[in-house]
DNA sequence: AGCCAGGCCCATT
DNA sequence: AATGGGCATGGC
């Protein structure tokens, strides 16, 4: 077992794994199991550090994304009037470097879906088709989820998806190599050519699968908290804010996208 | 009970 | 290119 720590200034753990972008997690004792393809880790906080136990202490530093400067990027933010409230609510938040079938796979789940179903989906997912890894298992690769027939994908409860993943999944092998080498415009481009993605997944894939932060992912939420009467459309809020936020458009849209939903919690709750 | 969820597909225009 | 109806499932 190995361990990292790394300062929590930047760091919230809470935020970082509930702020939609990722799916295998669990709150337990103290901290939350995370698992990405076959690994799995815990985080804790001790002290003043932020702790990651895990067996491959290297993994986990580019997954969890810790070479960034998360201060640097939220200051950037912050200069956007717009943008100070939730960054200042969703501080600590860190862009997850998650595995490109994975995050494909998974987003296409998530299409017109909510995040509670989503885990368990996901979750149901892996104890099928995925190896068993003692205690977990792992994301099935695209060879082990090609063995799922539809009427079986039906059964985890995908619904009308299970067709979009049981040929998305087969067609991953066609796409992969020209995505990996894809800047966020092109990649894109080639995710809609996939069965179940369309322009709000095919974002959240480039954002969340290859790490390119040109991108937007427009959902209901991020649309009910930025449409307005000239920006009527998903596509028309996407293209103002890829211009205005640029590279920095991706980690915008996260910000906004975890105070939207968490206040729409919070209201429910009262 | 009924609305909604990190929307997409497909037919029609 | 743009629009709109239909859509499995289950959380809340």
């Amino acid at each position: 077992m190995e361990r990292i720590k790394v300062n929590r200034r930047n760091f919230d753990i809470a935020a970082t794994l509930e702020c939609g972008q990722v799916f295998r997690y669990r709150r337990e004792g103290n901290g939350y199991f995370v698992c990405s393809l076959g690994r799995r880790a815990f985080l804790y906080y001790d002290g003043d550090d932020v702790a990651i136990e895990s067996d491959d202490a290297e993994y986990f530093a580019n997954y969890f994304d810790l070479a960034a400067d998360y201060g640097a990027i939220e200051k950037t933010l912050s200069a956007f009037p717009e943008l100070r409230s939730a960054v200042e609510y969703g501080k600590g938040i860190r862009i997850l470097r998650q595995d490109l079938f994975e995050a494909t796979m998974s987003f296409i789940v998530s299409a017109n879906n909510n995040i509670a179903r989503i885990k368990g989906i996901i979750e149901r997912l892996c104890d099928r088709y995925g190896t068993d890894k003692g205690g977990y298992r792992a994301f099935p690769t695209p060879t082990e989820l090609a063995r799922a027939t539809v009427d079986e994908l039906k059964e985890i409860g995908l619904g009308y998806r299970a067709e979009y993943i049981y040929e998305s999944c087969r067609d991953f092998a066609r796409v992969e190599e020209e995505l990996r080498h894809a800047d966020a415009p092109r990649a894109h481009e080639i995710l809609l050519t996939m069965k179940g993605v369309g322009p709000k997944v095919a974002d959240c894939i480039v954002l969340f699968g290859l790490h390119l932060t040109r991108s937007y992912p427009v959902d209901t939420w991020i649309f009910k908290a930025s449409s307005t009467p000239q920006l009527d459309t998903p596509a028309k809020v996407r293209d103002y804010y890829l211009d205005r936020y640029g590279e920095y458009a991706g980690f915008a849209q996260q910000y906004i996208f975890y105070e939207a939903r968490s206040q729409a919690k919070k209201r429910e709750n009262t």
